[in-house]
DNA sequence: GGTTGCTCTGTAACACTGTTACACCGGTGG
DNA sequence: CCACCGGTGTAACAGTGTTACAGAGCAACC
């Protein structure tokens, strides 16, 4: 009947996407939601694989410059790592895109450009500062895709109790501190801040 | 016609799983593998998530204890974590075990105890020693996680050219070893001192 | 007008996946 | 003998990605 379009196609994908989530999107929904037959998705787009490939590069365009401020090199590259986490966790479910895709890596290319100039503006240069950018980077990404895996875990906890009681631990406020739900953007910042300043001094 | 038993699926799941990994098991390539019907494997193990569950706890419990050495504070961390990073490496379908099942703070846990000794020892205590140890924790999960991510789709780099340009770095060599490869190890062990360093100093 | 050719859509199937309702078979206890 | 129960098999349900094939609609050319 009506006619569709590979961009009609990608906005109802992304936005079926985004109610639902990634492991939630199959051909056929997306068919049904077009009032569609399924060979005509594959038509326009090819492949399901290219699809999400594509929607991939949508939520990336459409990342915003990210925000460097801070007088000091350490409170600046600290700055471009918080704006870079928040711009993936303001987009839920492109987390779950790249690692549907293995597409981790285009997650670390914002902060890229911003980390060089920091580092070089530092006084890093050459293989050090390839090293530095690379450390932020694998810190800020890693961190990011683990707090998301975490937090969707939280729920049930693991059946695995083999190293609870082994703990023991005397220190009470520490034990504490160990038990409780972490408090991501504290302990990101504080994790950056350490490792910057460490990789700057 | 042969009887089957827990353990005997659990063994022959582990297997297949070592040989093509989680995704490539299936309950019927299973019962096809024990010689079985289906509803036989679900009459022992009841699920297949609780199936990929009891494979992580067997995982899990044959991971050795930790190795610790060095003088100093910050070398016995490293050390741990390094010992940490080999073991899960060392298990190359651990990491798609736990992210099948959701369960990646396991990961997280053999390192808990030994970090948790160190940082006290090191003169941290309270909060300060318990933010230390999960940044530290958060670090090693992290790193190997997206380490891995990044070895699989090492083949297939992104379609999105959109950074690649904007770079425009004046410093070959810092250039060329932000192309490079990297040197899985190298960089992790520099952001783990990098890390403790700071963390202890 | 008739015919060809291209774009796009629909039907129906293939080969998978996890899961289960139900029948059956063999042994053990009453 | 018979009933029960642990364990197995058959066959199905609902869902997935993907595709071979047939057909509509429309433009262009003879």
């Amino acid at each position: 009947m009506d006619r569709i379009t590979r961009d009609t196609v990608l906005d109802t994908a992304m936005r079926l996407v985004m109610e639902s989530g990634i492991e939630n999107l199959s051909m056929r929904k997306l068919a049904a939601e077009l009032g569609v037959a399924v060979t005509s998705i594959y038509w326009h787009v090819g492949n399901r694989d290219v699809l999400v490939d594509q929607l991939v590069d949508r939520v990336i365009a459409d990342m915003g410059a990210i925000s460097v401020d801070g007088s000091t090199p350490v409170e600046r590259v600290v700055s471009i790592a918080r704006s870079c986490r928040r711009m993936i966790l303001d987009r839920p479910h492109l987390v779950g895109l790249v690692r549907e895709r293995g597409l981790e890596s285009v997650m670390m290319l914002p902060a890229r450009k911003a980390l060089v100039h920091e580092m070089t503006a530092a006084g890093l240069h050459g293989a050090r500062a390839g090293e530095a950018v690379q450390a932020v980077q694998y810190q800020i990404a890693g961190f990011v895709m683990l707090e998301r895996a975490l937090e969707n875990s939280a729920a049930e906890p693991p059946a695995v109790d083999h190293w609870r009681g082994e703990l023991a631990i005397e220190d009470p406020e520490l034990a504490a501190s160990l038990s409780n739900v972490t408090d991501g953007d504290r302990l990101f910042v504080l994790s950056v801040r350490a490792l910057v300043e460490s990789l700057l001094g």
